[in-house]
DNA sequence: GATCCGACAGTGC
DNA sequence: GCACTGTCGGATC
């Protein structure tokens, strides 16, 4: 499959020398990564310069101004053919211009001439294995200006190869901004109408050769003010005026040629009045981020996303203000006092889009206000009120263009609905944006607290996982948490945010909310960092997680939270979760309503909390490079082997991981002890993978275990087995069980690094692991894989505030696990735990089974009826923060005595 | 020495 | 193309 990049290039090869006839359909076929076989056999198939790709293109080459007749043609026929047999993409070609469709999209057919086919090329992007992207309705015209704007860029960068330093690249960026603003302003009005593009068109040659030098005296000439102007300023006298910082840098112009020219031009034919801003510069930052084009704008913020991150935290709060002070002048003349006087933080900006959003938002209520008022004035809201950092300079740019782009917008819709003209030109303020790294500077002089001013801090910084963060990103977290954060090296990238917006929020009062991966609010991260967050503020809202939606295709990319948060008051917090929205008193670090305990992990069972449960064991890890055939295999292998080594037999051995667990895959492995070296290595085939493994270990790149683990080429990284039977209790697993599903295997079986396992533990623990109360547990204290649930030895077994039992009790609980393993059993051999636990047909003998259970189990905790499974939960937790507080006391008073003796 | 996580990853309808 | 559900190995304590 070719890239974009070479599909474009390709296409502008195709239109410099267009064959003829239906040969410029194969030829553009050819271009865009069409099987070439296909090519071939439609060449010997073609008649009279027409030919048909099955379900996929309809070609037609007609005579000069003939393109759009043929297409509409040729649409009616596909039409009205059956839907099995229709192509997908409809061109015709007359020689100059072509005309095209796809039937899929469906949206305008595309009337271009030849000179225009790269830059609309996407259309033909499916006959190579592409699919189209395809933007909603409302983002088609920014997609496509960017995508213009994207090949004006890399022309740009293809004359000025040398441009690689860090000004050079300032300097691109600052230029492109520069262009932008004057594009724009040609179509909206800010300028006379396409005063811009004439002048470029009418005062610079064709081969582009003093196109540089021109736009350098138009940007200096727009950076002037009318009196201090020379008086012969010929090409461009009608460009205003336009100040506010855009044109004041002085960077060096970057060269530029005849093709530059042109696609400049290009770029000014578009509509540019139907750019929005708040997707528009993020859009824009894959203009500069080569890597990113093919995604282009795909992983913006949508406004959805934002708006429950403004809404909670600022916008529902003005809005109701606003519906109280009704007619009252007094009051809204308070409330739009109030809207000159908030100022909007966000220290992770990008393009700016949480800005952007924020001030059209907040200019939309100060109209509603004004209206109400019956008062035309000018807006009060000003651009510096918008405050952010970002460490991408040309987001920066983005940002600061999109603010004067609203506002621009915003003054005009005030213009409409109340007669109030704003002069747009010179620029007077830019939104406040500041370039760094967020997590370096101190956010207090880049937000710097004003009285009389309220701020909201709010965003949506980068996430990155513990594991897999760059040297930067490690170094970043180091700087910030070092000596004040244990553990911090666990967290997410994201945590620095929260940290520092906490600091700022203890010093300033004002309210933060940030959007985050969810992990921040679960598992190991909670005891890590939560303590530090809630020092001296608490919760104020929170969405509990959610899909985050953006424009990719396969959407299911991340799972987020949004925590609001300020310092206390004894206003009720509000919780989103999905639809539902609830008031609660508080809200705790797991985003659960009324319970603030945080659960701290532990290395041992048998604890003061886990007071008689066993110790649960970590799986053991194969270490053999993923897919390679080593220490795994499947049953047939293993049969295989078998049948030429019977005394194989010893070393094979069925292994477990979750999936193993729940589908009830048959995968076995081979499990070799120290002493049995020699003996295994004598059986050829065992030998052989041991010396694959080697290899896979040996020449794997980085990681520590892999190299040590070079050592013992026949064993897994950890050597954890029974004697008699195993507990095991898979890694992680589908949400949609309403009871853990674990089972109890023979000593034989091997847990891998996916499962945990109690080795030859007491039975009655499995009952407790089956039970509703250890899931609901699970559920909260545990770690999760987006919504999964993952299972943890540390943070959810050996916390597990598990009163002391009787052995009445044990074997009690370990009855009902064999009633739950019978009823398996009675339910049929073959069917899997995924399946028997799908809840939806759940056998009736297994849910009574479990249900039984829980009755027993709830007697274990107490007298007490339960209400629900967040009573449960509650009740859990109370029981768990009333052993570690006796426990600290207890060890308080030891180490007091300690201390006197 | 023992994990807990993934702006995820792979599968199957 | 979407719904469903868990791999694998290492950086970090």
């Amino acid at each position: 499959m070719l890239t974009p990049g070479e599909i474009y290039s390709n296409l502008d090869a195709l239109a410099a020398s267009p064959p003829e006839g239906g040969e410029f359909g194969l030829a553009l076929m050819e271009a865009v990564g069409a099987p070439r076989a296909t090519i071939t056999k439609l060449r010997e198939t073609a008649k009279d310069g027409a030919f048909t790709w099955a379900r996929m293109l309809r070609f037609e080459a007609t005579a000069p101004g003939g393109a759009e007749i043929a297409l509409a043609r040729i649409r009616e026929e596909s039409e009205t053919s059956p839907k099995s047999r229709r192509p997908r993409i409809l061109l015709a070609f007359d020689g100059e211009s072509i005309a095209a469709f796809d039937t899929k999209i469906a949206d305008e057919p595309l009337r271009v001439g030849l000179d225009m086919l790269s830059l609309e090329g996407d259309i033909f992007f499916p006959l190579g294995g592409h699919e189209r992207y395809v933007p909603a309705k409302e983002k088609l015209a920014d997609v496509r200006a960017t995508r213009f704007i994207s090949r004006f860029h890399d022309a740009v960068r293809d004359v000025n190869p040398t441009w690689s330093t860090e000004a050079d690249r300032h300097a691109l960026n600052i230029f492109m901004a520069r262009v932008l603003f004057c594009l724009f302003s040609d179509d909206v009005g800010i300028f006379e109408k396409d005063v811009f593009e004439k002048a470029v068109r009418q005062s610079t040659k064709v081969d582009g050769s003093d196109l540089a030098d021109f736009l350098e005296r138009a940007f200096q000439h727009m950076n002037t003010r009318p009196e201090d102007r020379p008086s012969e300023t010929k090409g461009w006298s009608k460009l205003q005026y336009v100040n506010g910082s855009l044109f004041e840098e002085a960077v060096p112009m970057p060269t530029l040629d005849g093709r530059c020219r042109k696609l400049l031009l290009d770029c000014a034919k578009l509509n540019w009045k139907l750019i929005n801003p708040d997707i528009f510069g993020s859009m824009l930052q894959a203009v500069v981020d080569v890597e990113k084009r093919g995604e282009l704008g795909m992983h913006y913020t949508s406004p959805a996303n934002i708006m429950k991150v403004l809404g909670p935290i600022l916008l529902d709060e003005l809005e109701a203000d606003l519906e109280r002070a009704g007619k009252n002048k007094v009051k809204l003349r308070d409330f739009l006092q109030r809207l000159s006087r908030i100022r909007i933080f966000d220290p992770a900006c990008g393009s700016g889009n949480f800005l952007i959003l924020a001030y059209k938002e907040m200019r939309s209520l100060e109209i509603k206000a004004l209206r109400q008022l019956a008062e035309a004035r000018m807006s009060g809201i000003q651009l510096e009120q918008f405050c952010g950092i970002e460490i991408d300079d040309f987001a920066c740019e983005a940002a600061r263009l999109g603010l004067w782009i609203a506002k621009y917008q915003c003054d005009q819709q005030l213009e409409l609905d109340l007669g109030q003209r704003t002069d747009f030109l010179p620029l007077q303020k830019a939104g406040v944006i500041k370039r760094g790294n967020a997590a370096a500077v101190d956010w207090l002089d880049i937000c710097t607290p004003q009285t009389g001013m309220e701020t909201v801090v709010v965003g949506n910084p980068q996430f990155k996982g513990s594991k897999t963060q760059s040297k930067l990103q490690r170094n970043d977290m180091k700087s910030v948490f070092a000596n004040r954060v244990k553990n911090a090296g666990d967290l997410d990238y994201v945590a620095i945010w929260f940290f520092k917006a906490a600091e700022y929020t203890r010093k300033t009062g004002a309210p933060f909310a940030l959007v985050s991966t969810n992990s921040i609010v679960q598992g190991a991260s909670v005891p890590i960092l939560w303590p530090h967050l809630l020092e001296g503020l608490e919760i104020k809202f929170a969405h509990r997680s959610f899909k985050w939606s953006n424009l990719a295709k396969s959407n299911a990319t991340v799972t987020c939270v949004i925590v609001g948060m300020g310092i206390p008051d004894n206003k009720s917090k509000r919780l989103f979760d999905g639809d539902i929205v609830r008031d609660v008193d508080l809200i705790g670090p797991y985003l659960a309503p009324n319970v603030k305990t945080i659960v701290t992990g532990r290395t041992r069972a048998k604890g003061p909390i886990a007071k008689c449960l066993e110790t649960m064991m970590f799986g053991n890890m194969a270490l053999d490079g993923r897919n390679e055939k080593c220490l795994r295999m499947s049953r047939k292998e293993r049969d295989e082997i078998l049948g030429e080594y019977p005394n194989a037999d010893k070393f094979l051995r069925p292994i477990f991981g979750s999936e193993e667990l729940m589908d009830g895959k048959d995968i076995w492995c081979i499990w070799v002890r120290a002493d049995q070296v020699d003996e295994a290595n004598a059986i050829e085939p065992l030998k052989n993978r041991f010396e694959d493994l080697l290899r896979v270990r040996t020449s794997h790149d980085a990681g520590d275990d892999m190299q040590k683990a070079s050592a013992t080429p026949w064993a897994f990284r950890e050597q954890n087995e029974a004697n008699s039977h195993t507990i095991i209790v898979p890694g992680a697993t589908s949400e949609d069980r309403y009871w853990l599903p674990v089972d109890v295997k023979e000593k034989e079986s091997i847990v891998s690094n996916l499962a945990f396992g109690i080795f030859d533990g007491e039975i009655w623990q499995a009952a407790i692991l089956s039970s509703r109360i250890h899931r609901l547990w699970l559920e909260t204290v545990g770690g999760k894989l987006e919504n999964r649930v993952r299972y943890s030895n540390t943070l959810v077994w050996n916390t597990f505030p598990l009163p002391p039992l009787s052995d009445r009790r044990k074997a009690e609980l370990e009855e009902h696990w064999w009633e739950i393993d019978l009823a398996r059993k009675e339910a049929g051999f073959g069917r899997s735990l995924a399946e028997l636990y799908n809840l939806k047909n759940i056998p009736r003998a297994l849910r009574l089974a479990h249900e039984e259970l829980d009755a027993t189990i709830e007697t274990i905790f107490g007298s007490r009826r339960y209400r629900s499974d967040a009573d449960r939960i509650e009740h859990m937790l109370q029981l768990y923060e009333r052993i570690v507080v006796e426990e600290a006391s207890a060890n308080g008073s030891k180490a007091k005595k300690k201390a006197t003796a």
